[in-house]
DNA sequence: GAGACGTGGGA
DNA sequence: TTCCCAAGTCT
């Protein structure tokens, strides 16, 4: 743990300088967020925050807002998600991505019906499926008001900056720690982590920081020494692989047929197009069935660690009891409420190619 | 520690 | 267009 030599100031009140400085403009600058408590409210429900918090994992806030609406619309309380059937909680999060977090959302919801209560310790909530380090300190602290250290990405850019820590991410994560748990304050720590969120999101941006603007802005040793922008230091991307596959559209009786993803690889849980196996961390091979395919055109999409240039194969009417096994468990699935299948981006994107082929055939 | 795991929006 | 990356977790 190396802080450039950079300390807080030697003031002896310098942690409470921060936190105060803090805390007295979240007062007054705050994000009025769906998932924030209401004036004179004591605290926030467990069940939003949580909810929240995993929604906004890795994913940006106006991304959330409706998901987190339809959420908490269909499913008002824990006990009622924990009763939800599977197949409607990953269609409900079609399109937010990382579908573990669906997955662990479920198991995370079952298991608090269970205990009849959301755990009301940090170290109770990191127990539970999907709740990390981060999660499990935002969650005590926002709903519970325990005194957590909240670490997410906002707050080590705003932390790195503000202690002048130039060591390269991820090593940097012991030094950011232990700053952020220096300025964290015994009273209002919740208050305290959504204030350096907001302050990371608003101010102390990645690129061009408004440090003008920043109520941290005396404390700031980044700031002191100019080009905080350049803070933190990250190691560089590698480059991402072009992954090719193929992927099938079936159609019959005006509905295609789709299958469930199965296992905690990617998009499992969730519907989807039969495909050549592109997904197993290879290019794809064989087709399902030996049938005359006609293409369809061509989908890119960019995942996390590669890209996919998946070829749409088509077919109409196949034969009855021409289907493999593995295809006789999917879904015939009406054409006309596609939309409702909840399919990942990637499948969406091939749904609408091959309807589009199918306007331009007709039409 | 490093890689797997999605997506849409902004520059 | 291309690149970066956002309230991370799990293995």
């Amino acid at each position: 743990m190396q802080a450039s030599g950079a300390t807080l100031s030697s003031s002896a009140d310098s942690k409470a300088a921060v936190s105060d400085a803090l805390l007295a403009w979240y007062d007054t600058h705050a994000r009025r967020l769906p998932w924030r408590k209401l004036p004179g409210e004591e605290r926030q429900h467990p069940y939003r925050v949580w909810l929240s918090e995993v929604m906004l994992q890795q994913t940006t806030v106006a991304v959330v807002g409706p998901y987190y609406a339809r959420f908490l619309e269909r499913w008002p309380r824990v006990e009622d998600l924990a009763a939800a059937d599977d197949a409607d909680v990953m269609a409900a999060w079609a399109g937010l991505g990382y579908y573990a977090r669906a997955r662990n959302l479920l198991a995370c919801a079952r298991e608090v019906a269970r205990l009849g209560a959301f755990p009301s310790t940090e170290q109770g909530l990191r127990q539970l499926p999907g709740l990390g380090d981060y999660t499990a300190a935002a969650v005590a602290a926002i709903a519970f008001d325990q005194r957590a250290v909240v670490v997410d990405a906002n707050v080590e850019r705003v932390v790195a900056r503000l202690f002048a820590i130039d060591t390269p991410l991820p090593a940097a994560r012991p030094a950011i720690r232990v700053a952020t748990d220096r300025i964290t304050p015994d009273r209002r720590a919740g208050d305290f982590a959504q204030g350096m969120m907001d302050l990371g999101a608003t101010i102390c941006t990645v690129k061009a920081p408004r440090c003008l603007l920043c109520p941290l802005r005396p404390h700031c040793i980044g700031y002191g020494q100019g080009e905080p922008e350049r803070l933190p230091v990250k190691a560089a991307k590698k480059p991402k692989p072009v992954r090719k596959g193929r992927a099938f559209w079936i159609e019959r009786d005006g509905c295609v047929l789709l299958v469930r993803r199965e296992g905690k690889g990617m998009l499992g849980g969730m519907r989807a197009l039969p495909d050549d196996g592109w997904s197993a961390r290879m290019d794809g091979q064989g087709a399902p069935m030996d049938t005359a395919w006609r293409s369809g055109g061509v989908v890119r999409h960019g995942f996390t660690h590669f890209d996919l240039e998946l070829q749409l194969m088509l077919c109409g009417s196949p034969e009855i009891g021409s289907l493999p096994r593995e295809l006789e468990l999917g879904e015939w699935w009406p054409l006309s409420d596609i939309e409702a299948a909840g399919l990942p981006t990637v499948f969406a994107k091939a749904a609408r190619l091959a309807l589009a082929e199918r306007q331009g055939r007709e039409g």
